[in-house]
RNA sequence: GCGGGAGUGGCGAAAUCGGUAACCGCGAUGGUCUCAAACACCAUUGGGUGCAAGCCCUUGAGGGUUCGAGUCCCUCCUCCCGCACCA
């Protein structure tokens, strides 16, 4: 047996070289004699290099994908890039390198930095969303989205960040800010193109068979945010001297004869029509300074309510009352009709509106069924009064129901469902995007690519710098083409779609990832998908994985898939914080992890990385413990060269023997239990114990028995996930076949790894006050008489007999006097 | 404000059902080895007290349930994350 140090630098590459020579971890399409099992990391942007924060997100992972593989499972754990986005152009037009070089150096890197980590993934289903093999798809995609309805253009108020000079997504906002760079997002009026995302609220509500975590379901739920209500029309009175039906939202019908004022949005139209004369300059005044202002002033509670009078008003249906019609920024054009009825009694915003403009507040539920003092608006439960034929009923219930049901028969609303979310607008003011395949024709419109003619390619420039239309609308080429239809000069779509819509059907394309002839080989996403354990970071909790969601329902309406859902079961990593705060390339607190591998080797620093903290909680990143984990590869890496007894054969059936033998067996269920549940940190503290029970014994009589060995076969296979190459090594070593990662999963058995003889704690008045050993299966009695009898315990009875005795065997005697 | 998560040694952290709090590491201290340092190895390491056997205290704070609470219940504090005028 080869002795001397662990030199993992040489070990490692070798081994690197061989896995990826027998492809190893290649997934094996339409393979029946094994379950498959799609394991799914989510998959990087091409910002730069791979920093630490990646890393632990992604040995996780791979962990749990080798001990998958291990356990049976024909595995595919794929791996790819996000290779479209900001960073690219933005490094093109800050360094002038073209954003399809910046792309594929990065790339290249991040993949040499992931093999010299030791990574399980089958590179051979690579996928780059910025390879026109793959955006040829995502424009395919689009165009069958178009088909079917669910992709449409529209005129809409937008956000728009003046410094990217592009349109944001409302979940690119943040704070109202854009999440790139941070710059205040202001109000735009664009012609864009959206997903009708909404067409799936409710079936995105639905989680069933999803096994997600639960703040994740929270967040996607909030998002969505469903409201049930009534739509309820008043009438408002035009300066015309017409009428016009105001149909307002509210989940509070119980309060409509509490109505003292009515709000529109600035954009409503119906502003302009009730607007009296007087009252005109005013109220233009401020539609024009509410349109200008940013989402963050607009947005923000801190900000004091603002509105106007327009000098009309409204007609109650429920008690023919008038009230007035106000102007104010705090009810959204983009949320019910737009309009609201203000209750002050009984809601916040319109109670301190009330107050600083003046205007009556009339109370209608009371807790007590008598009015009382209002010094703010009253939202809880009560009883309805000033409510006419409604007086005296409670409130929820069944005074909702009634007036509800009320305003039905009376043909004036409809109860009414209000959501959150809004369609997902998808164009983008950029050059590294996939462009938009859409042709404008003047006779026949917005006319789709015919898919002959796809990938519609990005074409070459110099100039990405955003001038508030697309760097393509300068490339004469390019915009000027044919009407697919009648063959007259038309004008390209100028945008690119927002990345997020080439990441949402990535996972798709790993089953078939060379597929010329669809955007996927529908036998291949039959047998692979849907994802069976989906692993990331929770900040794509709504943007991401609510837009893959739809995807994969809006294709299965399309006809292109038979799943409903594409995550199965989803985990997420914590964050790793360095300094100040999350890592990214923009903070410039970016650690990378190949220095640590230079010194440590890439297991140790794998193994650190499990070790540092839960995998779903992260932590602070520091290296300090890294010579933790080196030490204990050091000593398996002595104990397996220096005392492996190859050729025992025979046990020799000492306790000490037993005693290692149960805990082989318990650390294969403790392993097991640990990577199945993503506890990689005792996991490895599980195999350090094997380890150091193995050092304990290395020096006697037991290292030369044929149980030794058992345990450490077991412990290279149990490492083998956590620590590939000086498993491979030391199992290569001991003269068995490769590789240890084709081994079956070892297996524990439970009667060996029970024990025969545990301590009892005996406790008097709920004090720790002796211990001793009891043979398992001992009866209470016998246990009873001989804990009585220890000197200690009858000491402290001091001649009192028990008043109480608890006995859980295997646990605790407790006696109360 | 609303929703979610978390508070345990000097540090990262562990703890099936409510049953020995602090596993496994890092760091620190002492020792062996060395001319010396590093490495490695051995020992100690929550706090207090005692010569010792031991005793007392300790899981953000306070209360409760229980023979027994890090774990369950109530009140409160702090931190992190998400949403934030959604009618």
């Amino acid at each position: 047996m080869a002795k001397g140090a662990y030199n993992p630098a040489e070990i490692e590459a070798r081994w690197q070289d061989r896995w990826a020579s027998d492809d190893l971890y290649r997934a094996v399409d339409f393979d029946e004699s094994r379950p498959k099992w799609y394991a799914l990391v989510m998959f990087p942007y091409t910002s730069g290099d791979l920093h630490v924060g990646h890393w632990f997100a992604y040995v996780g992972p791979d962990v749990h994908a080798r001990y998958k593989r291990m356990r049976g499972n024909n595995v595919l754990f794929p791996f790819g890039f996000d290779a479209f986005g900001l960073p690219a152009e933005n490094a093109a037009i800050k360094d002038g390198i073209q954003p399809a070089e910046f792309t594929r150096a990065n790339m290249e890197r991040m993949m040499v930095q992931l093999r010299t980590l030791g990574a399980a993934f089958d590179f051979s289903r690579k996928v780059d969303t910025s390879d026109p093999g793959y955006y040829r798809w995502t424009q395919w995609l689009f165009i069958q989205l178009f088909n079917k309805g669910l992709a449409y253009r529209a005129e809409a108020p937008v956000n728009w960040c003046p410094k990217d000079q592009t349109v944001l997504a409302n979940e690119q906002v943040i704070d109202g800010r854009c999440d790139r760079c941070g710059t205040l997002v202001i109000k735009k009026e664009l012609e864009q193109w959206f997903f009708k995302i909404t067409d799936y609220a409710d079936e995105l509500l639905n989680f069933d068979g999803l096994d997600w975590p639960q703040p994740v379901v929270t967040q996607q739920t909030n998002w969505i945010g469903r409201s049930e209500g009534c739509e309820v029309d008043f009438t408002a009175l035009t300066t015309d001297g017409g009428q016009e039906k105001m149909g307002i939202f509210t989940t509070r019908p119980d309060t409509l004869f509490g109505v003292t004022f009515m709000v529109l949005a600035p954009e409503h139209p119906l502003v302009e029509k009730v607007t009296t004369k007087e009252q005109r300059t005013e109220v233009e005044a401020y539609v024009e300074q509410a349109r200008n202002e940013t989402e963050i002033e607009r947005q923000s509670t801190e900000h004091e309510k603002t509105g106007v009078f327009t000098g009309g008003y409204a007609v109650n249906p429920l008690n023919d009352e008038r009230v007035p019609i106000w102007v104010a920024d705090y009810v959204l054009m983009t949320y019910g009709t737009g309009a609201i009825m203000a209750v002050p009694a009984h809601d916040e915003r319109d109670f301190e509106f009330a107050k600083k403009f003046g205007l009556p507040i009339r109370q209608v539920i009371s807790p007590t069924g008598q009015p009382t003092e209002l010094e703010e608006a009253y939202t809880g439960e009560g009883v309805l009064i000033n409510s006419g034929r409604f007086d005296g009923l409670t409130t929820p219930q069944p005074a909702l129901a009634e007036v509800c049901n009320y305003v039905r028969a009376q043909g004036w609303g409809e109860p009414s469902i209000a959501y959150r979310l809004r369609d997902w607008l998808i164009s983008r003011q950029r050059y590294w995007g996939a462009p938009i395949p859409i042709v404008y024709c003047g006779e026949h419109g917005a006319v789709p690519v015919p898919d002959e003619q796809l990938p519609v390619l990005l074409p070459e420039t110099d100039d990405f710098k955003p001038q508030g239309e697309s760097p393509l609308a300068a490339v004469k080429e390019y915009v000027e083409t044919t009407c697919p239809v009648c063959g007259k000069p038309a004008r390209r779509d100028t945008d690119t779609m927002d990345t997020f819509v080439d990441s949402s059907w990535y996972y798709l394309r790993y089953t078939s990832p060379n597929e010329e002839t669809a955007a996927f080989d529908r036998l291949a996403v039959d047998f692979w998908m849907p994802v069976d354990q989906y692993m990331g970071g929770v900040e794509h909790a709504i943007l991401h994985l609510l837009y893959s969601r739809f995807f994969v329902k809006a294709l299965r309406d399309c006809g292109l898939l038979s799943i409903n859902e594409p995550f199965v079961r989803l985990r997420n990593q914590g964050m790793i914080v360095y300094g100040s705060g999350k890592m990214s390339k923009s903070k410039g607190n970016v650690m990378a992890p190949d220095q640590m591998v230079k010194s440590h080797g890439a297991d140790s620093v794998r193994l650190y990385m499990l070790f540092i903290a839960p995998w779903s909680d992260g932590g602070m990143w520091t290296e300090s413990g890294i010579d933790g984990t080196r030490r204990f590869l050091n000593g398996v890496h002595y104990l397996v060269t220096s005392t492996y007894p190859k050729d025992a054969t025979a046990a020799i059936g000492t306790p000490e023997e037993r005693e290692l033998v149960r805990l082989t067996h318990q650390t294969i269920r403790a392993c097991t239990q640990d990577i199945e549940a993503f506890e990689f940190n005792t996991y490895v503290s599980s195999l350090m114990k094997l380890r150091n029970a193995l050092q304990d014994v290395h020096a006697t009589e037991l290292a030369r028995s044929v149980e030794y060995r058992r345990a450490i076969d077991a412990l290279l296979q149990l490492m083998a996930p956590a620590a590939p190459h000086l498993a491979e090594e030391l199992w290569s070593a001991t003269g068995h076949e490769y590789s240890v990662h084709q081994q079956p999963w070892p297996q524990h058995d439970e009667s060996l790894a029970a024990v025969d003889e545990f301590e009892l704690v005996v406790q008097v008045n709920g004090k720790v006050r002796d211990r001793l050993m009891i043979p398992v299966g001992t009866d209470e009695d016998h246990v009873r008489h001989t804990v009585l009898s220890r000197p200690r315990v009858s000491d402290l009875l001091d001649g009192k007999s028990p008043r109480k005795i608890i006995y859980v065997p295997g646990k605790v005697f407790s006696i109360v006097v």
